[in-house]
DNA sequence: GCAAAATTGTTAGTGTACAAATGGATTTTG
DNA sequence: CAAAATCCATTTGTACACTAACAATTTTGC
């Protein structure tokens, strides 16, 4: 008896933003390894902020990226180990590691950053120029 | 001279779509595992096409949940350790491994589904009733 | 000025995700 | 009917993402 689907419950999931979200970042996520192989997204993202930031400890760079004390870790981790992100003591707060782009680590920035649009573009490609201004906008507000 | 901030540089960020549907979920994902802590969101999408679909083999769950074959192993395998999944060899084909969902299952399965939609509703509360339903709309596209 | 509170970075543990490689089973095709 | 192609499940390796706990170090509040 149980045998047998219940239509129902099928329903209910793919009516759940929840993942209906998760198969969109899917695509995007396929979108940007396509057009930036060697760079994850969250690299791409704590390396752009780090350019623009100048020089900031590990947790203010976690922050300005949304990402958590321990993921940045490893994530500055890996740029470091790739030669984008060099890392000294602050003299004031013992605490603290400056964290500062290498002048590869910026090249490898400017060099990616027009790629960042069209990996957008591609993302939203499926809407009209309307829609997509329009998605964004809501998309904002669910943050 | 690369000491101070590019300001144009930090722009980039916060425009493109991945970063921000990336904090969308993630606000998401905390709002689901306030609701149901017991469950992980694909531990109860598998769940959720389980009950649906009745008898599948695990790579069949797996494209019914958007997981990749490696992926939906390990939920599987959490769901059953969890006793809410059995598995069965399938006689017809000896590659195949059967997935039900156990009584447990489908009463969690059950008793889970209403809290759904709950957070469906509490993740698009920051949206009036008619972008509700546009951005579902959007989103659905982009996958 | 000193104990309590807060912050910084780290480690460990759990749970997605995907690529790539492996091995076994089955189906297709030549 | 044998060879090739395909499919299923698993394993390995890399990379997020969050929780919780921790030590070292400021900062604060009385």
């Amino acid at each position: 008896m149980d045998q047998q689907p219940s239509k129902d419950a099928k329903y209910v999931l793919d009516q759940q933003v929840g993942f209906i979200m998760r198969q969109a970042n899917q695509r995007h996520l396929a979108i940007f390894s396509r057009h930036i192989p060697d760079l994850t997204p969250m690299q791409f993202a704590a390396l752009a902020q780090l350019c623009a930031l100048g020089r900031v400890s590990q947790n203010a760079l976690g922050r300005a990226t949304a990402m958590d004390a321990a993921t940045i870790k490893g994530v500055v981790d890996r740029l470091r180990r790739r030669g984008y992100v060099a890392s000294s003591p602050d003299p004031d707060d013992q605490r603290r590691v400056h964290l500062t782009a290498t002048t590869e680590g910026l090249a490898a920035f400017r060099a990616l950053a027009p790629l960042a649009h069209e990996i957008t573009a591609e993302t939203l490609a499926p809407l009209g120029e309307a829609e997509q201004t329009e998605f964004l906008h809501l998309l904002s507000k669910l943050r």
